[in-house]
DNA sequence: TAGATTGTTAATCGATTAACAATC
DNA sequence: TAGATTGTTAATCGATTAACAATC
């Protein structure tokens, strides 16, 4: 099957599917309609047909979808199959969280390094991972297959990072400082700003308060 | 002015922009042309005047736009000149890490209360907040006005208290289960998928790797 | 085979961009 | 006033939905 370029739209409901999927399995369903699904997930048969066709024929007609093949082949486009290294800067509250969360790790996001400022009491560790400088990075990247660097770090700092990340050969980075970030051609950001996402929760609160001002 | 809908694309870009403007506020810039703004932003200029003008006209032909001025208009637009009070359910490491960042805070959404299963060890508290046991819930939520709840535990006790909060009156999730959680009408839920955020940046991380398969 | 349901094309809808008249 | 730049309409582009022929 051969496959051109997937549009954005696409690729933010292929975990949502794969969610679902995961569910329908642990019911031991076996097969499903786009028509069931939709139901099930509040969208139209037509858009997961659609989607999923991207990606080639997963269905057969008359039969529907077999739910655990689906499911690994999603898995599968989503790059699942690959374990990924992955370092975690800045050893705050959050990134404490992301690097307790056994979820990432069962999906093979495997958490091999996590950094701080240089000046950080010396033998403070997170889940058995000792807390690195910064100026340790570097070193760190050139001796380590690094796949994913997660920033949760303030800002500037993470700005600072940022290149010798990716002239470190990191590829992708998932940011979760309130900036964006420059990179280079064939690094991947995925941002997640918090901050943006509760002023839109405060946006559709208030919403009916903007109807005539 | 009057407002009509707006769509979702739009109000995702709203935090965006204030983030811009506040940037270019501490930076002492008095105007900013929607030319100017887009070459920063990276993002058409057209798109920039579109996206104002659901609101009314915030620039002025042959000015550009105030930037003070502005920034305050977004913030008004996206309820930032109210005070939230916000209670936080699941005091794992990603609950205490909302309860510990200081810009919610800063701009307006005040913790309340924090929340985690009734075995809860007692007296342990995050930021001042002793933790109480969700069958405190209902009682709190009636005590004390909650504009939202930030839902930070499994996906199971997120859809076991959501009803709670919603027969409590609390009109807005920010939701960080891996689940998606059903609300009745006028209730609204901002979703915070980690997980599938994070297939998302393994995806584009592997994505060459399905072009022929 | 008949019934069900996909894969896929065509129609619709919505969002983005371009263009330019209005106006500061 | 002339120049700049918005507000807004029209054109384009892309994404979603509808429809139905293909096929299991």
């Amino acid at each position: 099957m051969e496959q051109r370029y997937i549009s954005p739209a696409v690729i933010t409901r292929l975990p949502r599917y794969y969610r679902y999927l995961n569910d329908l399995m642990d019911k031991g369903t076996e097969r499903i309609s786009s028509a069931d699904l939709s139901r099930i997930m509040n969208v139209t048969a037509s858009q997961i047909r659609q989607d999923l066709n991207h990606f080639g024929g997963f269905g057969q007609q008359g039969y529907g979808y077999n739910v655990p093949h689906l499911y690994q082949e999603i898995g599968r486009i989503l790059g699942l199959e690959h374990e990924h290294a992955m370092i975690i800067i800045g050893a705050g509250n959050l990134g404490r969280a992301l690097a307790n969360y056994v979820n990432f790790e069962r999906r093979g996001f495997r958490i091999i390094g996590v950094f701080d400022k240089t000046d950080r009491p010396g033998d403070e560790s997170i889940r058995g991972h000792r807390i690195m400088g910064t100026d340790k990075l570097p070193e760190f990247i050139s001796n380590n297959r690094v796949d994913i660097a997660a920033l949760t770090l303030p800002s500037e700092g993470a700005r600072k990072v940022c290149p010798i990340l990716t002239e470190g050969g990191i590829k992708a980075i998932w940011n979760f400082a309130h900036t964006d970030l420059d990179v280079p051609e064939g690094v991947v950001v995925e941002n997640v700003h918090l901050s943006e996402s509760l002023m839109k929760l405060s946006y559709a609160l208030h919403a009916d308060e903007n109807r005539q001002d």
